[in-house]
RNA sequence: AGAGACAACCGGAUGGUCGCCGGCUUGCCCCGAGUUUUCCACUGCGUGGAGCUUGGGCCAAGCGGGAGGAAAGUCCGGGCGCCGUAGAGCGAGGGUGGUGGAUAACGUCCACCGGCCGCGAGGCCAGGGAAAGUGCCACAGAAAAGAUACCGCCUGAGGGGCUGUCGGUCGUCGGCUGAAGAAAAUGGAUAGCCGAGAGCCAACAGUCCUUCAGGUAAGGGUGAAAUGGUGCGGUAAGAGCGCACCGCGGGCGAGGUGACUCGCCUGGCAGGGUAAACCCCACCCGGCGCAAGGCCAAACAGAGAGCAGAGCUGGCUCGGCUCGUUACGACUCUCGGGUAGGCUGCUAGAGCUGCGGGGCAACCCGCGGCGUAGAUGAAUGGCUAUCGGCGGUGGGUGUUCCACAAGCGCGAAGACCCACCGCGACAAAACCCGGCUUACAGGUUGUCUCUGGCU
RNA sequence: UACCCCGUGGUGUAAUCGGUAACACUAGGGAUUUUGAUUCCCUCAUUCCAGGUUCAAGUCCUGGCGGGGUAG
């Protein structure tokens, strides 16, 4: 069970954020929205957009910290996509509560679509 | 004890565990270059493999490191880089504005000067020029800048009105005398005297109105601001007209590098405000910026050259099948510029710190010590434990105070201990540095001021 | 990273060289009307905030806050 979290688990590039939003598959919940698009590597990848609607510098780092660490701990139970995460303007996010939706947004994608 | 002023500083601590970024060392694997005076194979000055050296990538382990006082706003100043420029000056545009110093430089800092505020410690000041010129100053007000006109005050002259006094006069009224006519009664004069009061005339005085000439600038409800201020003298009324003090201008002297200060003499007084209005004066500024700049370099397109093979399929270093037959195609190689992308710039720098010296200080000099973040869809984190900080509530312990006297707590104040609850700010590097400005829970230290009490 | 522009009633806009913040719509209240519509009247502004210059600031200057935009 890896909980590591390389670079090579991230989206890096321009092009392969254009990929996943080009693919035009999203979900949201009341604090996240996810867009995904599979690919050929074996495991998934996360990329992270906060708007700077979302606070200051030190909101929106507190808000990428989370969500890559929510990704860091459930990233085995998620199949090989690559993932663009954006944050809505809410309150204070919680460690537990980006956990679960980002679950529920990811591994429940076959039965929506 | 209370209330303040200024300056400096801290910005939770220690662990556990799972992670992130970069550095060094070691190791596995992969890719590239060099080496034939390291070795082996092949027929050759050549090729291939192994070894060695070196560079890069990925993974793993170990060691040590990883946000701030403002990292923020991007308001100034520089370093650095590229471009432009012979040098210098002028112009445009922008900025700065007491003096002297500090500094790489500054709009920053220090010291001093001046003004304003505060009882004070202290604080604030874009603080040059308004007799170089232009503009503006609403409303109100006589007037907002030439003291000109106006009201007012005073003097003289003319006219007029009113009042008073004296005089004159026409005529009226009352009283007395009483002529002519007549004997008298009577009569009551173109007569006289006395008195009354209105009118008219003249003079004088006072007062008012008006016109003219002159003297004035004291005063004129206003206004943010009114042509030096106050007092005394003076005058027809007044006025720096004269005097005293204050303010202002000029000259001289002394002190200071200077801003400026002090003293003396002198001028009777020039002059409103606004330059964060235009402007003038002095000084400063070439432009753009690390997404600068440098290096490597896919793909596509271009130029040049070369060659016979190309496609499909099975298997691994070759074989089979199909198509094609000498070129404007396809393929291969080379070249320049260079996109995507990568590397670099990239952190040792006007560095931090201790001591000594110089300087009132900002700061500078010398010696010693330290090694202190480098991300790039963007690291410095998540969870948890203990301790500590602040506030509130409750409980306990002991202290002080209670007014003119006594008395006391179920009164007040603050101190210590325990338990529970809550709070724990502002804000995150993006080439670097010096400042400024703004935000900030809570806390620490030093110096100084004022008030009250005690000794 | 560099730069530019704008903040005025609830909304959209005005305000000349600095001189007592104006208009339209909306909202609320009132009048007219038997009632409603129309019409008329009244109310609603710390000119984003804080300082400064000035006699006087929406306007000028400085610093913040917020919003929008441009370039690579």
């Amino acid at each position: 069970m890896s909980q590591t979290f390389p670079k090579s688990r991230r989206l890096l590039k321009s092009t392969e954020f254009d990929a996943v939003f080009a693919a035009r598959r999203s979900r949201a919940d009341k604090r996240i929205v996810i867009y995904t698009l599979a690919n050929e590597l074996g495991h998934p990848r996360l990329g992270l957009v906060v708007s700077r609607k979302v606070g200051n510098a030190v909101a929106r780092n507190r808000w990428k910290r989370l969500l890559r660490e929510a990704f860091r701990l459930i990233q085995d139970e998620l199949p090989a996509v690559d993932i663009v995460c954006l944050p809505r303007p809410s309150h204070s996010p919680t460690l537990d509560s980006l956990t679960e939706s980002m679950r529920t947004l990811i591994c429940g994608k076959e039965g929506s679509r």
